[in-house]
DNA sequence: TATTGTTATACTCTATAACTATA
DNA sequence: TATAGTTATAGAGTATAACAATA
């Protein structure tokens, strides 16, 4: 029997062995579950590896697209984070307290904010993604460049449908 | 600037458009990042997919689980899955008192508890599979049979690393 | 009328510790 | 002394509705 979808917590609270030996089922070939355990790895060790700079995964993906030329909004925000746009009012106020980003009304919609890295959260950005990048190599570090590339164009086909 | 890990809401809460035009960052060969949206637009199809079923993912993956040859206890529930002990145990209660599995204490071991289908369970995830399974297929539409193979054996060794 | 940002609230999920019974 | 299951609880994350300012 072939199956569906999973999901898989991003931290564990206490420590159980990572592959246990006697429950080997017959899961490891569904694409959801995979995708769920990847990215609850993944995630796992991306908060690890950003809690030294006062960071998770969260803020430190909107201080990096604060950073970024586009100055997005916190509408686009929320859509690319595929947040809720009241869960981003909370990540930015955090940011912003802490003087790593700044809001500022766009000219040309003054409803929106538009969102933006100061350069003490450019320095945090860069300190933090440096610990990010190494946790994301131990992640992959079983796949050759080859292999990581393909991988990166294959998930993007389902982040990102063409449709 | 390259970065690290992100993660996203497996479900919204209104309606946001799928990828908004204006912000279109540099992230998209992030491996980190596509594995969380991807994640994220799994998870949320699934989730709908098995609403129907009166299922979760959680709850889905435990059923199955359940249904297998292997019998599993709560404590390789927990493992498999990547959650706490602790919430395997609401996972069971719920699905127990719908008298889709039964909890057995293991003969070999008197503290475990075996977890096994009974056939309302076995009836129910036949019937959810299939509903799950249309949902994932709509996940991986725009891949090829090839392409969907290999993103399965590359994801593979990220979820469950040789070492 | 519709949209952006905001607030408030209820709900679910996650993290942690402590307890019991078995080993 | 260690492990499986359980309970309780605090905290984080999620879903939803409503409002003011602007379009």
């Amino acid at each position: 029997m072939r199956n569906g979808s999973f999901a898989y917590a991003g931290g564990m609270s206490r420590d159980l062995p990572e592959v246990p030996a006697e429950v080997e089922f017959a899961l490891t070939e569904d694409l959801s579950f995979l995708l769920a355990r990847a990215n609850a790895l993944s995630l796992a060790a991306g908060n690890a590896a950003l809690a030294a700079h006062g960071l998770k995964v969260r803020s430190y993906s909107v201080l990096m697209l604060a950073a970024g030329a586009q100055h997005p909004s916190q509408r686009g925000l929320a859509e690319f984070l595929r947040l809720d746009p009241s869960q981003v009012v909370a990540l930015v106020d955090d940011l912003q307290s802490r003087g790593l980003i700044v809001r500022e009304p766009d000219p040309s919609d003054r409803r929106a904010n538009v969102v933006t890295a100061t350069d003490k959260g450019r320095a945090l950005l860069a300190a933090a993604s440096a610990s990010a990048r190494e946790a994301e190599e131990l992640l992959h570090a079983d796949l050759s460049p080859q292999d990581r590339a393909q991988l990166v164009g294959l998930l993007r086909t389902i982040a990102f449908p063409p449709a």
